[in-house]
DNA sequence: AAATATTCGTTGTGATTGCAACGATCCTAA
DNA sequence: TTAGGATCGTTGCAATCACAACGAATATTT
């Protein structure tokens, strides 16, 4: 029974995810000195509105400590605000300020300018590059309601 | 400027990566109770026959310590020996141990399975998304030498 | 209405990671 | 030959993560 690790498609995936993102990572980390989790928080802030840690949580693909504690430092930092949610005070509603919302047009111009790259670099494989991902995240999201 | 966080490449790569990783992990895990590390250290000791943990870092993408951890343990479980190398001693050579040999031909079925299960889920995609994964894998090695 | 269960965000904890020393060994050049 | 530098594997350490426990608030059940 040969196998060769390399050719190994769960193998290939991880390295070639972890590789681009630690060269995006590069990019928003020099402009403004943000971790992965806060990337992603204030990326789905910026097209949410106002929302819960929780939704946050789910949509994201993070655990809720991991997510308040970059809800946190985002706060800190000026960048969003935590106002209580008006219904349920359990809630906390997380939106950005005014300099997050310019933070995030820098970083969204950014993000724009590497997804192109990247489908550059994809070329006449990008749609069905694409097309492959969503199926492996379908298969992803559909059996277990994340705990 | 719009930004779709669920649409970004690198994002969906991550999430993809990280739910395939995870379920293959599962098997193995219960399997053989191995970690990641431990796992691609295993797996590329598979096909490479005697081989330096040095060797391993650079072509399995783990920091050198992860990998010199993962192979105590591995050692420490019977599934892998540490013979001096021949001419530099600073070199260790690690093998499997007839124990860790039928292991991995267990462990061999698991992944073939796995990525044949992944490859009827891609269907018809299988090929350009395997190609896009080349492209950017070559990408990635490029540049730097990896510490 | 009272009691119980569930959900929210936070916080604590053990394990793991990435990075930087560190001794030991080997290579290179004077 | 010998001194200076490079490389090997290990280990120490700070940061981070996943998971569990917790108080507070809300839902649900009786």
């Amino acid at each position: 029974m040969t196998f060769q690790l390399d050719q190994f498609l769960p193998y290939r995936l991880s390295i070639a995810a972890a590789e681009v993102s630690r060269r995006f990572a590069e990019r928003y980390a020099a402009e403004a000195g943000l971790s992965i989790p806060e990337w992603r928080v204030l990326a789905h802030l910026a097209h949410s509105g106002s929302v819960s840690i929780r939704d946050i949580t789910r949509r994201v693909h993070l655990d809720k400590s991991v997510v308040s504690r970059a809800a946190s430092r985002l706060e800190q930092a000026g960048h969003v605000a935590k106002c209580g949610h008006d219904g349920d005070r359990r809630l906390i509603a997380l939106c950005l300020t005014p300099q997050g919302e310019a933070l995030m047009a820098r970083l969204a111009h950014i993000a724009n300018d590497f997804q192109t790259h990247l489908q550059d670099l994809l070329g006449k494989d990008a749609d069905a590059f694409d097309a492959g991902l969503t199926r492996l995240l379908d298969q992803a999201g559909r059996p277990d309601n994340r705990s």
